[in-house]
DNA sequence: AATGCCTTCAACCGCGGGTGT
DNA sequence: CACACCCGCGGTTGAAGGCAT
């Protein structure tokens, strides 16, 4: 494990801190009180870990389990707060964590749950095993956030959940299946993300997709006929009515508006939008493509 | 090759809620 | 009830690496 790959947090750099809020405690002229009760503490350490530090915690948390984040720290003999701890454990170093691109299923529904839950990063990340609230987090500043400023528009503001909704996920969902056909041709190379679908030619199927189509309950089936995890949360999703549309196949309407129903939308403007947007994928926009694909 | 800008993401910060005393 | 402690969440920061010039 390449522990040492931690990037940012400005180096280890000692310093004291506040252990229940972690609070750098420097600078200032600190009152007498507060020096002893500095010097009463241990140097803590701050920025990114080393190995060695991993094996500490990796080794305690394997002996006598997580929890307690404080007094685990102090145990373990690591000069880290507890909220440190805690924090390399659940993003980094857990067992289960899961690296790399997040696969379209995934994306298909941190969109979804973002679009139902907001910012309840935690709450999302409930439902994509293995993945942190940190990293759903930065995937959506990152990514999402990047092209909602591309679009001209907020990620939170109504619009963009429209053209997710209407646009984005349907595509992810044709990409999922597109996938699950060619896994084994593709997801290898591509570490599971579309980019993979790209690299073998597939911008046809999709534009195709998009141009006819896909029959009313099909999209549903698309994306559980991988028969795995993203069948299981897909059928999940509905049984608990997360899909949009009360009727359950709220995606297939999504569908048929990507493929150009937007006369559907109860806002004229954003039904223009959207069909704009529409039109320029499905005629062969390439630059427009190829920014679906980006933010991908 | 050098430089500057951009993107990514690990880690930190501040806060609120829960729990124990 | 009041207080202290602890945990977890969401927002933010900043260094590393990639990319463009």
């Amino acid at each position: 494990m390449a522990a040492t790959q931690s990037r940012g947090g400005g180096g280890v750099v000692p310093v004291q801190v506040d252990e229940e809020h972690g609070r750098r405690r420097q600078g200032g002229a600190a009152p007498q009180e507060e020096e002893e009760e500095a010097a009463e503490k241990p140097e803590l350490r701050r920025g990114p870990w080393t190995v060695d530090e991993d094996h500490i915690l990796v080794n305690y948390i394997a002996d006598n389990g997580e929890g307690r984040w404080n007094s685990l720290a102090r145990a373990a003999g690591l000069k880290r707060t507890g909220k440190s701890c805690r924090l390399r454990w659940l993003n980094y170093l857990r067992p289960d964590v899961k690296r790399g691109n997040f696969t379209a299923d995934e994306q298909l529904l941190i969109l979804d749950l973002h679009t139902r839950w907001g910012n309840r990063w935690s709450k999302i990340a409930q439902h994509l095993p293995g993945r942190t609230d940190n990293e759903i987090k930065n995937y959506w500043r990152t990514r999402v956030q990047k092209h909602a400023k591309q679009l001209n528009c907020d990620a939170s503001s109504k619009r963009f959940k429209d053209a997710m909704r209407y646009l984005w996920m349907p595509h992810l969902v044709d990409a999922t299946a597109t996938a699950d056909d060619e896994y084994h041709q593709h997801q290898a190379a591509a570490a599971g993300n579309i980019d993979g679908l790209l690299a073998g030619g597939d911008v046809d199927h999709v534009q195709h997709a998009l141009a006819a189509g896909v029959a009313a309950g099909d999209d549903m089936q698309l994306v559980m006929s991988g028969g795995g995890w993203a069948a299981a949360q897909a059928q999940e999703a509905n049984d608990q009515g997360l899909w949009p549309s009360s009727s359950g196949h709220g995606l297939s309407s999504s569908v048929q508006a990507a493929a150009g129903g937007a006369g559907q939308f109860e806002d004229p403007e954003l039904s223009g939008w959207v069909q704009g947007f529409s039109d320029s994928i499905i005629t062969g926009n390439l630059w427009a493509l190829e920014e679906i694909w980006k933010m991908q």
